[in-house]
DNA sequence: TCCTTTCTTGACTTATCGTTCCAGAATTGA
DNA sequence: TCAATTCTGGAACGATAAGTCAAGAAAGGA
């Protein structure tokens, strides 16, 4: 019928990610994103929409991808402790670049809904995983038990954000390896 | 010699502070400025320059207003471990706007040296008053030893930046309040 | 009173933004 | 080969941004 995509419309994508989790939504221009996504101007509004639509799913994209992650870690080992360890140190060393998640939402705070949806799916996702793996180590002896599984998520939450906008103000690895393993200390049975 | 200032510039500077912490430097327009602060767009560039040293004036203020709010706190009680608690109480108490200090390096990072050395000195104010608070809680056996003062410091200050994020995010009062709990727990004896 | 200075107001300039339009090249199926 | 489709690149559009200019109003000092 008619031409093919020339461009990876996912690794287009992908490049967007990378663009809007460096400089926000209103930090990027659309010349940003065409020279980035190497793609054409007409491409980029013909296939992703326009700029907001294209950043929504960027964050989509990346909160997907980042739930992933975390939950990968929460697996890796065999006592939950451990995975909940794991994820930890995966944001501590990953977090020499921004996560767009933090941006977003320190960006637009409530004021999207859309945008605030998204944040919730991906909220959802890793909260439903996260509380099997705190059950599982408050029932192993390895957590301490007098704050609600969903504390202890908010807990786990709140501490990745504040390691990644401490790495973002500057904070080095073993700073930020202390951050983390205070967060987990504050877990500990006693 | 001449006219006098028809308005105060302290009250202009505060309502920018106003609209920086909740739209950031790239989300606010100079014509939302001029109706925030009610002086004349002439008046705004006279007094504060451009937009850029309008916005670095602000957080400065910002910075520095939010230090000493802090220091407060920390010296509010006898017990220095008390002193801990109200900084992070009225941290989830006032979390319900915008902190202009965490936007700001979600927004630019490093990538503004102006900026970096203004948030770096409110930093170390911060980091001097709360390294006293800190040490009088250990040797009060309010606090445990086994961390560094300065881990101390740098995890407070970034549970307070995940409690802020938390907030932007929707969290209510009880769970920031939990957040909270849960961080000074894991400062404490055991 | 008048002069000097500076504030105020609003129009203006210039640049950049997001977005669309257009023409030509490319690629597939018939 | 032809037709249909869609990519590419650049030009163009309207809107809005930051920042400047110019004229008049207001206040203090002589």
């Amino acid at each position: 019928m008619a031409r093919i995509k020339e461009f990876d419309s996912d690794k287009a994508l992908e490049s967007a990610v990378g663009v809007f989790r460096e400089h926000g939504f209103d930090g990027t221009s659309t010349e940003m994103l065409v020279k980035a996504m190497k793609i054409g101007r007409q491409s980029l509004y013909d296939t992703f929409g326009d700029k907001w639509s294209l950043y929504r799913l960027a964050v989509e994209r990346y909160a997907s991808a980042e739930t992933e992650a975390h939950i990968r870690e929460l697996r890796s080992n065999g006592r939950a402790i451990d995975g909940i360890s794991a994820m930890m140190d995966r944001v501590v060393a990953e977090a020499d670049r921004a996560c767009l998640g933090v941006n977003s939402i320190c960006e637009f705070g409530q004021s999207r809904p859309d945008l605030t949806e998204v944040h919730l799916a991906a909220d959802h996702r890793l909260r439903h995983a996260a509380r099997v793996s705190i059950r599982q180590a408050q029932d192993a002896g390895d957590m301490d038990r007098s704050a609600s599984a969903d504390a202890v998520i908010d807990f786990l939450i709140a501490s990745i954000a504040g390691i990644r906008i401490a790495a973002r103000g500057g904070a080095g690895q073993e700073a930020l390896q202390s951050l983390a393993r205070l967060a987990l200390r504050a877990l500990m049975p006693r």
